[in-house]
DNA sequence: CTTGACCTTCCAGTGACTGGAAGCCCTATG
DNA sequence: CATAGGGCTTCCAGTCACTGGAAGGTCAAG
């Protein structure tokens, strides 16, 4: 089948379905005409891949995954590595951004938000009180 | 004084502040042999940049927190309403990190992570069951 | 035969820096 | 006075994972 159809299948857009031959993640083949020319196979690697995205892997993370995939030998700890670092990490992402959210919505609720220029947001943004 | 020394006294790095300067949030004036000269005026701002920078607003948000904030007119009102913006967009992008943390938790913790190929991540990630 | 949809490659831009190269400036020491 | 070092300058390239757009080849329908 032709890019399109992939992209349709996959809800991966044709770009990044290019970008990821590009670097590597699958090969396609090609037409006589040069289309490229997805099988099966792609489309699973693709849905694969789109799936790991969505859950935040790193495309160099994907492409392990994928590699382990394709491992019918692997062991699941190489795996649980890579996704318990993942986890590690948004982890933390989760708590850098709640410490934002505390400081952030409190900051918005005492701020008045009128047409007076007095404002708790821009005075803790400029002093440490 | 230098620019290694407003590093130092504002906790960014020369690059970072040298960059503020080429996208216009600060213009620092020069002395006689070419650097840049950097007065208490400049300390704040970008004090107050980092800050702002620290709660995850983008530098253009940061361009208007930082118009705002030197315009004694201003309505608390335009800043509020950046701040309750950004604010939304953080706790959207808490929401979607929890759900990748639920399932990758999830999933991390059924899978077995010894010299065995079997791996509820890798069968998550190639079947939608 | 033309139209329009599809496909190709290549180049540039995103955000917010960061690293590094090449070279000028300043101070201190031998 | 020469030199060594550190700090400063500019400019270019790279990061990550795409995304947009231009220029042009291919194919099926009318």
């Amino acid at each position: 089948m032709n890019i399109s159809e992939a992209a349709d299948i996959t809800a991966l857009p044709a770009k990044t379905i290019r970008y990821y031959e590009e670097i590597g993640l699958i090969t396609p083949g090609r037409s006589a005409n040069g289309y490229r020319s997805f099988t099966n196979t792609h489309i699973h690697q693709l849905t694969f891949l789109a799936r790991a995205r969505a859950l935040g892997f790193s495309v160099e993370d994907c492409r392990s995954l994928l590699a382990l995939w394709e491992d019918r030998d692997r062991a699941s700890a190489d795996v649980r590595n890579i996704a318990a670092t993942h986890l590690g990490a948004i982890e933390a992402k989760i708590a850098d951004l709640s410490a934002m959210r505390d400081t952030l919505s409190h900051l918005v609720n005492t701020c008045a938000g009128d047409n007076r220029p007095d404002c708790p947001i821009l005075n803790s943004l400029s002093s440490s009180d």
